[in-house]
DNA sequence: TTCCTTATTAATAATTATTATAAATAAGAA
DNA sequence: TTCTTATTTATAATAATTATTAATAAGGAA
């Protein structure tokens, strides 16, 4: 029960995250917020990111092996290109809808999907 | 053109990613081969087993922040824990295969889709 | 408002995962 | 067997993430 107290380092990575419609990596929202909050620092901005992540506010996505943060968390697919390493946002819910509807496992209770094309963005 | 040269470090990589149904660390997998090759090293196991991936050999899963490793590389799911972080296999091919089907993006050439749900296990 | 408790932050160090470098080794063709 | 060079080993370097601790500040109580 340890009550949460709302700093404006949280307000302000939550506002930019909303700001934003690419997948920024901690890194980057460290350097976007650092320009209002001179004195944040990464360890803050890991902390928070990871708060908003439990607490269902943001999606941690586990791409080309770093953490990407989105603050839309409603049922959508990422797309990775395999070159470029870029991401894409694919917004079709029904493919979501359908993997949640028919996965069946007795040993394990599933809560949401993550669904990630691979392949190679046409430039 | 570079010719690829077949190594033991190779053979007894892939010997042993093929051996197992569980999703190994590069480390795990590095010390399970080296009760084997003593002498091989972690740069080793990565160099090769990235090349597994690249060449469709094996899939590289970007799960709670590290690499694991599959030589399954049929369409297949997984779930992961938000608790204890246990990866469970999923075969529910209609899946994969209604995503494949379905996406529709002219900005991208999808070659495969990776299904990761999350949740918790039942233990 | 002021005071108090303690969650949160900043600053820093430590850890962990992964990649790069260069000399030594060994596949596989000649 | 010899030769070329891809691969390995050993090691260092890099990059991403987490841990630590004293200082700060949110928000409830007086």
């Amino acid at each position: 029960m340890t009550k949460k107290r709302l700093t404006i380092q949280k307000i302000k990575i939550l506002e930019y995250l909303r700001s934003v419609k690419t997948h920024p990596t901690v890194e980057t929202i460290y350097n976007a917020v650092k320009k209002e909050i001179a004195t944040i620092t990464l360890a803050t901005v890991y902390r928070n990111l990871n708060l908003l992540a439990d607490g269902g506010k943001a999606l941690r996505l586990d791409i080309n092996n770093e953490f990407h943060f989105d603050a839309e968390v409603s049922n959508h697919q990422h797309c990775v290109c395999k070159d470029c390493g870029k991401i894409l946002d694919i917004s079709q819910k029904e493919i979501s809808e359908y993997a949640m509807k028919k996965i069946n496992c007795d040993k394990f209770n599933p809560t949401n999907v993550q669904i990630v094309f691979q392949g190679h963005c046409k430039k």
